[in-house]
DNA sequence: TTTAGCACTCAATCTTACCGAATGCCATCT
DNA sequence: AGATGGCATTCGGTAAGATTGAGTGCTAAA
């Protein structure tokens, strides 16, 4: 005995074969095409996989059919019997076109290395970018547009910058705009981004109210300005009409719900990871349901932080996906 | 006869039933279900069919099959017969909800309101935008971030924003860096987007190199962020997932021939209208193939320019979408 | 010019049959 | 006690009719 509990030495082959077998061919495993490997009749593999399947690790399509694993036996192969694959050489050449191209800044070297591996597994990519943790404001600038439109740009320590469109009434001179800004720059460079609307409310309001007679409209713009700052992170989808490629979604039910699932974008902005390491979910362990798997993880540089993540059907190669993720990680530091 | 030459009142009468009845109802049209409507037998109405089909207008699925319009004849529906369809009060209420918040931006505005065009008509809805044409370069600035990388603000006239984050060596000092930065401020401030490579080419580059000693790796640097400035301009496409709505869609493979198309970034690109008014593309007129009806139109609001497009299946209800994209067209300008 | 009538075509649906791939179980072998 | 061979059984998949109904084209008459 080895292992969890209950599963035999010769089961945690039998179940690693089914599974990696099912990965490769999308069908059923039957008991009589694993003889030969396991060195025993198809009788005796067809006992092993009744204890198996009793365990609820492997599953019938029907009465009569071969198996394919469960949601549970995907979990114990990645858990406990998945090697971390070792890339090919062609995965680590396309990958590494990106990282050496200097020119492209961060975030672009994100997307693209992300295309890359969507277009090498033939799975869907999700980046979510561009929150900005733990950076602090360096610097407000207001740029006037015409009379009742100015630019507000914001930039933090980190090199993050936003911008964005404040409209306001033409009863409000450029003075008192100017003036406005002034303070907001004396008196909350420095902050956290996370805390700048608190530090607005509580310690700049009772300020501006003091100096600038039109502060009511004048705060309140840049309150909103500042309160959704990053708070709409960029959402970007790769490949979604990979899904296509795989056999079981060959049916236009199961496309719908996962395209309706990547249509949703509160639902994606909502896989953004928090944990450090690579995770894996499969099936019902995720927000897509249980035909597909989910592979995210976070990343920091720069004190940018988002999350990358790779979707395909619950049979996708896990292992292969995790050292593709784990290579960018690594390398989108410089 | 009437209109372009050879088809007769009556003919265009049932043209425009045809074309609307299929649109209503995904189905092949019968000549016995516009009887009482044309006031005729069948068999009437069979001979004028027989006409419309020699004309190319109206083709038949297999041969004893009822009518549906060709591509010719969603042509003829909507060059001559459709005429512009009054909006229903939903779906102008549901618009001016984003209309009326001030304090949106201009981008949000557009993409707010194609999504809900989205939802109103379970069509596509595709929004370039972030473009900026006629806008000058009104300031550049420059923030070092640290001693290799500094981000550099592009503002323009009109209001648009733009930042690229470039690396320089480290053997070039934050001197050389802000007199570059001064020389590009003095010398092209009033330049057209457009024209600023060519300018950064011939009229900087050479000054540059008198008064700057690190000059290549500077210019360099500034160059490439320049020239790829609203190059790669934004793209939203919302409600993918809504052409599975359409039941000539309900086939895995027209399904992945639509979709291979949306995650083609560069197709998508393609599809920026450059004329005025709402153009109007059936079926093979369009880049996306003879199953599907495209409607776009540009925009420009404050030197932003962009373009809205909506994608159904050829059988689109095209006098409304029309409406709809002219009403957003009307009101983006606040 | 319109219409009624009729033969004909074809998609769609259902039934039936059959093959082959697997399985479960049981009796037997080592 | 574990492994195996044999056998009945199940079920998906494919193919081949059979049936139905909607709709057309054409012709002859109104």
């Amino acid at each position: 005995m080895v292992g969890d509990g209950m599963i035999t030495k010769r089961q945690e082959e039998l179940l690693k074969l089914i599974v990696e077998e099912h990965i490769k061919t999308a069908k059923t495993v039957s008991s009589k095409s694993l003889c030969d490997i396991l060195n025993c009749s198809s009788a005796t593999i067809r006992n092993e996989m009744a204890i198996l399947e009793e365990l609820g690790l492997i599953e019938k399509t029907h009465i009569s059919s071969g198996r394919i694993p469960s949601e549970k036996g995907y979990r114990y192969y990645v858990d406990n019997i998945m090697e971390p694959k070792k890339l090919t050489g062609e995965d680590v050449l396309k990958l590494q076109t990106i990282f050496h191209n200097r020119s492209l800044m961060l975030s672009d070297v994100i997307l693209k290395s992300m295309e890359i591996v969507s277009e090498l597994t033939s799975y869907t990519s999700i980046v979510l970018g561009g929150a900005s943790k733990n950076n602090r404001l360096s610097k407000v600038e207001a740029i006037p547009i015409n009379e009742n439109r100015i630019i507000a740009i914001v930039i933090t320590d980190k090199g993050h910058v936003e911008h964005k469109n404040i409209r306001i009434e033409s009863s409000v001179s450029i003075e008192e705009v100017q003036k406005t800004i002034d303070l907001i720059n004396k008196l909350i460079v420095g902050t956290p981004i996370e805390e700048i609307s608190s530090k607005l409310e509580f310690e700049i309001k009772p300020i501006i109210s003091k100096y600038v007679t039109q502060y009511k409209t004048l705060y309140n713009a840049f309150y909103t300005a500042f309160s959704d700052f990053s708070k709409d992170s960029n959402i970007r989808i790769t490949g979604a009409s990979n899904i296509l490629k795989q056999p079981e979604f060959n049916d236009t039910n199961k496309i719908g719900d996962i395209l309706r699932k990547f249509d949703d974008r509160e639902l994606i902005r909502n896989i953004r990871e928090e944990n450090n390491g690579i995770n894996i979910h499969v099936g019902s362990e995720n927000e897509f349901g249980e035909d597909v798997g989910l592979i995210k993880t976070n990343y920091e540089v720069n004190g940018e932080v988002g999350t990358i993540a790779i979707i395909g059907p619950t049979r996708m190669e896990y292992g292969r996906v995790l050292a593709l993720l784990e290579y960018i990680k690594e390398n989108i530091g410089g």
